[in-house]
DNA sequence: CGGCTGATTGACAGGGCTCAAGATAAGTGG
DNA sequence: CCACTTATCTTGAGCCCTGTCAATCAGCCG
């Protein structure tokens, strides 16, 4: 099974077909999990991190008064609980958003990996890299941006990452979040969220409807954005 | 030289004799540089890590009108940008906040470590891991915490991690920053970092005179911030 | 002492939050 | 396929938080 994790890292690296049948071997079973659950809670501690085969999944964190902020978004072909190999426990929980399918990869399996696979090794840990570039560029957004670059960043950013693993369909990408969502991963109200993205669709940018966003304009966007992908790492390089 | 990453590493897991020796072994040159520069500038290629030995540092993107984001603060022991031996080029800047005393290592002895020693790889992939834990920490700050709750937070923070590494005096730490730094990393204009810190120091719960911070009130200041360490992975596991 | 940088303050405008209601869309049982 | 229920999205109003601008104060250095 070729899992998207695979195509995923091969636009960083070549991966040989070793490094590639150890991770397919690292697979030994499979997941459903229904939308609206945690994929995994904070204060677990984890034997197995969880590759997300299908859907979608948001890290978050929670304040004492209820206020939420979702950290990370995950898509097909990420390993979002790849740290847990290393951080015990947990710091943070991660939700489905939409029904996932996952895969739990056995840590066991990951620490051989690591005994012996010092190329794949940085191959995953650049995984990890990229994740905490990402969170560098949301800290931007949420300090520094205007909401309505923050929302036109995060679909440059989001619409970039599904391309890899090929889940656009030209301008298209389904993004099966609310609203409420959207807020928390901007740290706005709800309420503001909607009048910045109604901002961003009125001037004609971007389409969403449903869970379906559609890039009318990219150039603009990503000005309006200054998305540059240079920290989403996707030249292949050696690593 | 027992250099301040082998003390920080050591609250982790043990570190074998060996591994301590490749650490110092990759330690060949010593730069100092002055305050206000930039440690690494986006763009870069390095071909060595930086390993600061002294003085405090900032990594910083900026938008096109001039707003700077601060996304992390590093510390003696910090290697502030390891990442750098995977992620190619550099997709932010580090600025030197004080003068400090750094260690360029070289990539090729990084890379040697990764092939021969997966346990201190290991250890060096925990370090970038618990930097992105702080990201995530930073975004919840950001996004969800008020101001003064954002500046306990980064008291907290800071303080426990210059405990670690034994740049606390009692519970006064130096802490050399500007209060327009300070708003670079809340993401909050220089006037209102200032008034939300006077609302701080008000309560009696901490003293900021020139580049010393003085922690009055852990439990008070703890409780404002809701500061939880677990992110900062201070437990000796097997990892 | 004069000239800097950094800290503090006041006044005011604008942005973003809350509360609450109405409109749409999506899902469910008959 | 319809009627109903529930979730999500929109909109309006009013208040408070935060930003900007500009001036004053404080500390440090030559």
């Amino acid at each position: 099974m070729a899992h998207p994790l695979i195509l995923k890292l091969s636009r960083r690296d070549r991966l040989s077909a070793e490094e590639q049948r150890a991770l397919e071997d690292a697979i030994v079973t499979i997941r459903e999990v229904p939308a609206d659950q945690d994929l995994v809670s904070e204060g677990d501690r984890p034997n197995a991190s969880t590759l997300l085969l299908e859907g979608f999944a948001a890290r978050y964190r929670t304040l004492g008064d209820g206020k939420r902020q979702i950290t990370s978004l995950h898509v097909s072909g990420d390993f979002v609980d790849l740290h847990s190999l290393l951080m015990k426990p947990m710091d943070h929980s991660i939700l489905a958003l939409t029904p996932c399918r996952v895969a739990p990869v056995p840590h066991e399996a990951l620490r051989k990996i690591t005994e012996t696979f010092p190329h794949l090794t940085r191959m995953l840990w650049l995984n990890t890299l990229i994740d905490a570039a990402i969170h560098r560029e949301w800290l931007l957004s949420t300090g520094r941006r205007t909401p309505v670059a923050h929302i036109a960043h995060l679909l440059c950013e989001t619409f970039t990452r599904l391309q890899q693993v090929e889940q656009v369909d030209g301008m298209s990408f389904e993004f099966p979040i609310t609203q409420a969502e959207l807020g928390d991963i901007l740290g706005l109200s709800t309420v503001h969220a909607n009048r910045s993205l109604q901002q961003l669709r009125s001037e004609g940018v971007v389409t969403w409807r449903g869970a379906t966003v559609t890039i009318l304009d990219w150039e603009r966007l990503r000005d309006i954005a200054e998305f540059d992908p240079t920290y989403l790492n996707l030249t292949q390089e050696p690593r």
